[in-house]
DNA sequence: TATTGTTATACTCTATAACTATA
DNA sequence: TATAGTTATAGAGTATAACAATA
């Protein structure tokens, strides 16, 4: 029970938690990702619906809220957000005045494409104790614990 | 460009992306911790700091800070929180007047060896896809990326 | 001068619940 | 009745900056 005389800081058994690790990793990851987009204000998150509007043109803010795993309410105040800087438009949707069809605009398509690249280089960053295996497996076996995303 | 026709979403180049799948994974994480562990007011955080300061006694809370990755002032209320409900202490240093040696009380003890179960049966619930090497090498290949955990 | 703990404050992200307009 | 989007609101979690006590 007694300290370890020097700074060491023992960490239990927590190192040897998938939690934990993944805790870690996310923060370190994070904080890689707002180091490498040089947009300041596009998050993870505004990051992967730019990503999905731009894969599914139409959709509308309900099937984003699932497909991001966000609320409808925190969608709006996203939506708000991007289509002030002219990123995303809600279109009108025939035959249904209830929904929006969300698209990008072409500011939108080209800051994603920009987006896109330095998301890539991020990537590269934080796997880079990885070999390309490793990190193939590493995607393979999150997407196995959460297989929600497809 | 045109949308698919029936409701499926296409996440685009997301799945391909490791912080898309450690975010995916956390949130999926964080949901079964909670449902998991029976003290509601326990979170990760919270726990973490708790085995920490068990694995540490007499640790000082700048020293704990650095362990759990969180700023000074965050500690203060998660130590304010953890005393309120007595289980941890603030205890006086002899030698130093500024700094506390933080220590589990009894409760405390008895409290963490019971979140120490749930949380294993957690971890088993969250691991439930994978084998146990396959378990084990997500945990390392986590640790590789963010290597500050020890 | 530097460090420790603290406080005051504010910001981000998120969800819940209630509302409206449409269906 | 049910659904889509919205609003108002609140809570959790976090950090920044300034401060007092102590080193």
């Amino acid at each position: 029970m007694k300290r370890t005389t020097g700074n060491t800081i023992i960490h239990g058994h927590l190192p040897q938690l998938l939690g934990y690790q993944l805790r870690l990793t996310q923060l370190a990851v994070f904080k890689d990702f707002s180091d490498s987009v040089s947009d300041a204000d596009i998050t993870p998150s505004l990051f992967a619906v730019l990503v999905v509007i731009d894969a599914n043109p139409g959709l509308k803010q309900t099937e984003l809220a699932k497909a991001v795993h966000l609320d409808r309410s925190t969608v709006v105040s996203a939506i708000d957000k991007l289509e002030r800087r002219n990123l995303v438009q809600r279109k009108r949707v025939a035959g249904d005045r209830r929904t929006n069809a969300l698209q990008l605009t072409n500011a939108g398509s080209t800051l994603l494409a920009q987006l896109t690249l330095e998301v890539s280089e991020h990537e590269r960053q934080i796997a880079a104790q990885l070999t390309q295996t490793e990190r193939e497996t590493l995607i393979q076996l999150l997407s196995k614990v959460s297989p929600e995303s497809r």
